[in-house]
DNA sequence: AACTTTACATTGGTCGGCCAATTAATAGGT
DNA sequence: ACCTATTAATTGGCCGACCAATGTAAAGTT
């Protein structure tokens, strides 16, 4: 006998309903995708020696050059032990530098490496991949809705939250 | 003089342009999202004991009484480690409760206590709350719309990743 | 000048989440 | 029966991310 693990016996306290989707469908998906999203996303940046999250952070990097870790703190909207952790280990990986601040003493500046540089075309093309995976089959109307959604949602919990840049 | 950090001298290589909203726009988007919502949920569930994440656990499990432990991780769709540990904390928490399976002696059967059973009817007012946050300002059709378009990007990825539950 | 507040960064702890490797028990094949 | 997969669950290690608390340096006040 193959074990009937579907029959639960109404056991603890159901009230009948599939809680989850139902209590917010939307929600739901925006937690399966995110997930999913980061695992691909892992997935193309593993060969680069980058983990999820970090990527964003050396793009801000490659694009403003040398900044105030502050700065960077503010533009990713991280909590500022985030910050310090990651960029321990991307300088430890090389892929960061890390010098004080000459005019002023408590300040940190952070840059991109030289050798961090090469990895920038890489990433790109990494993200590109990850955008047309996550894109596949949505006609340019449907991207641009999805886009304009994502941003309406963003702008409702954001405000919410009260760390977002636009304020 | 103020420290002109606007100014990064075309520091290191920069192509010049704003990297990372420019390769993915709707990957950054979604990880945006990804983060404020799961923000919100935190601060939603905070009051009742429990970390983002583990709603869903104890929502499938309020959902489907006492199940085997694999039977939650297929269900989940997380690494079987992850649900463990879950676990591990969520029993320490006195959320769930756990014993041999006497058909399998290397099963695991996991269920809901008593307890948490209060907890049931909060949680999803916690998730409505989450849900109607997440779409205020959106209409019927924008929200159908969303679902739809997440729907189909989840499906993208899910293939991509291989573990996705409709496979 | 001395004191207070604010800003910058770090450390320590916790959690979700992944991967890799391990142990124990069930199935399968011969 | 024996030997070999295959499956169930755990452990340890790592990373992103949060919060809380700390120490230090700069601004602002009196």
């Amino acid at each position: 006998m193959k074990a009937d693990s579907t029959v639960p016996a109404d056991s603890a306290c159901t009230g009948g309903l599939p809680s989850a989707a139902l209590a917010g469908p939307v929600s739901h998906a925006v937690s399966r995708v995110a997930r999913l999203h980061r695992i691909t996303a892992g997935r193309l940046l593993k060969g680069l020696g980058l983990y999820p999250g970090q990527e964003f952070l050396m793009m801000h990097l490659w694009d403003t050059g040398a900044v105030r870790q502050a700065e960077l703190i503010k533009a990713m909207d991280l909590d500022p032990s985030t910050v310090t952790k990651m960029l321990q280990r991307l300088e430890q990986a090389g892929h960061v530098r890390r010098r004080p601040d000459p005019d002023d003493r408590r300040a940190v500046l952070v840059e991109a490496t030289e050798e961090s540089c090469a990895l920038h075309a890489e990433v790109r093309d990494a993200w590109s991949d990850l955008e047309e995976h996550t894109l596949a089959g949505l006609g340019p109307a449907e991207r641009a809705e999805l886009t304009r959604l994502l941003a309406m949602v963003e702008e409702n919990l954001c405000q919410e939250t009260g760390d977002c840049p636009a304020r």
